[in-house]
DNA sequence: GTGAAAGCGCTAACAA
DNA sequence: TTGTTAGCGCTTTCAC
């Protein structure tokens, strides 16, 4: 591939010239110019980034580290962080941590060598502080997305999932269910403990019982729930409905109910985080509390890009953005005659 | 950040010699070797990855370039190609050309820019054959999946189109569908010509009539095939099933046919290719020809790691991956009673 | 087993 | 408006 030196040569001029054209970072003369470009095309020259980022210090290189790449939620708050980060003149590195720390450290120190000029982080738990501060120690700004963690200052993009949990809550109390299971995720992934909350929070403001029977914990991710709603089949006294803390538990749940011949709402109600636009497609059927991922994504970024430049305030921010519940056939008044 | 001289200094050895125990290229006394490990632990050390492709001229990056992130075909490929790239000791990036040749060729550039090592390629269309050939010409190797591209040689990980487009149809004119409408993706895509091309054989093999009106052509991606479908419900002699020509197409041929009370399978019955993991679980509805997204990526990030060692023969090669039909609830047999 | 020198492709800083 | 020099952090080559 042909150099900087190539082009100046071909152009009769120096390799400076050559550069200030490409970067528009000094005075060149339009004769000039026109040269060196007419030179760059018939060459077809290429930059390299890497000996530019060696001398610059920077790569204008983002990483976006995710913990599900197959989670919906997730590729479109890839959209718009990728969408966010062309605009804004950057690359985007992604990867996908698979809710492992150990993978995530692998990425953490695979970026440190890659020189990124910023992380949006989506930390797999809580364990993720270890590799987060090794980004502090190298001085590489980073922005949490989607879920915190404890004792950490920093900037973040999150949801309201005590809200919105609390507000799922609302509507399946409203219509005449008292007995409701909450299937969690995982007690060091933030927005599950923040679902949770919002779960038991509901319930104590209606007077209505906590049964601890009733609440299951699971993986965030898709695959057999089965043990877990095993156990809740095998209650005493059963749910009227359940509270999924994600999309995929959701599908788990309803997965197995079918697999024991018990149909959604007609038996059971289920209400869920995160929507799941394809299925709305084929058939408007979950409720849901929708988040909108798209705009963590571009949020994210733009903050992300702000610490890098330095133009942002020096104090840390959160940007809060609420879900919207979106109310469809999987929950149903238990009192209302069914269809 | 600390360099590979800091560590040297602090190691009281050269940084050659740093050098040498980073990358196990030459012989290093065990006692050193300790030393500068130590050393490399105490200062948080992480070699600079650009430095080092400056010299050695290569990044061990390559990138991924597809046309739809939020489509589960491509994020499942990804993972496959992820899996791959990190076994091999390869880093990936991620690009989205969504189905945009002028998005793809920013892209490209970026990347040449970007000095990969070479690129996973799953081109949005014929078109791509001119930033194929930019590749080329700047000596990178890639490998084209799923679709492929005219005039061109190269390695490549396809589908088979017509395979799974043929046995989709034999499954609907077995159970008793003659009028079957064909919804087909972009004529400049590769994939969508062979499956037009597959339901057309498969009409002739059976002396079925060949109805122009029923063959309609749209985009890949999600969201309203409103038009499309408007036209086929227009017909005088209306379809007893729909061929849609991937799952997004499907999915949107679904909705419209719900908006105008049609019901699938009991009013029409639909197949389609691509299966779609998360529907799935939650109601196994869609007869399919799903295709093995992951292999894609694990299959084509091997081939590619292979041309880039020179390990492969220098002919080009092409592996298929056939589709595996998987009949489902939406489509019916003709003759059977109702449920 | 170890180190010194040179250079990868580019740009900052200064000089002309 | 243009060019020269030095150096970013690393590895290759060759010498010891």
């Amino acid at each position: 591939m042909p150099t900087i030196l190539d082009v100046a040569r071909k152009a009769n001029v120096s390799a400076m010239t050559v550069s200030r054209v490409i970067n528009g970072s000094g005075p060149v003369n339009e004769e000039t110019r026109r040269r060196v470009e007419q030179a760059m095309k018939e060459l077809d020259y290429y930059p390299n980034s890497n000996a530019r980022s060696l001398v610059k210090k920077e790569t204008r290189l983002l990483s976006l580290l995710i913990t599900d790449i197959t989670n919906p939620f997730y590729t479109t708050l890839a959209r718009g962080a990728e969408d966010a980060a062309k605009r804004l003149g950057y690359r985007l590195i992604f990867c996908n941590s698979d809710e492992d720390p150990a993978k995530e450290k692998e990425y953490i120190e695979m970026l440190l060598s890659t020189q990124v000029d910023g992380v949006l982080f989506a930390p797999s738990g809580d364990d993720s502080l270890k590799n987060l501060r090794l980004l502090r120690k190298q001085g590489i700004p980073f922005v949490l997305i989607d879920r915190e963690v404890p004792n950490l200052e920093c900037d973040k993009v999150l949801g309201d999932s005590m809200l919105g949990a609390h507000k799922l809550m609302e509507h399946l109390i409203e219509n005449g269910h008292r007995r409701i299971a909450c299937i969690t995720g995982p007690k060091h992934i933030s927005t599950a403990r923040d679902r949770l909350q919002g779960y038991l929070a509901t319930l104590k403001l209606h007077d209505l019982e906590i049964d601890p029977s009733m609440i299951i914990e699971t993986e965030y991710t898709l695959g057999s729930h089965q043990e877990v709603m095993q156990k809740l089949l095998e209650l005493q006294t059963l749910p009227t409905a359940i509270f999924a803390a994600n999309n995929f538990v959701a599908l788990g749940a309803i997965k197995e109910l079918r697999k024991h011949g018990w149909k959604v709402p007609e038996d059971i109600s289920v209400v869920c985080f995160d929507d799941l636009d394809l299925l709305q497609d084929l058939d408007p059927f979950l409720t849901v509390a929708k988040q909108p991922s798209y705009d963590f994504g571009v949020f994210g970024v733009q903050m992300l890009v702000e610490r890098i430049l330095g133009t942002a305030t020096s104090n840390f921010r959160t940007i809060v953005l609420p879900p919207e519940i979106i109310i469809r056939r999987s929950s149903r008044n238990i009192n209302a005659a069914l269809e």
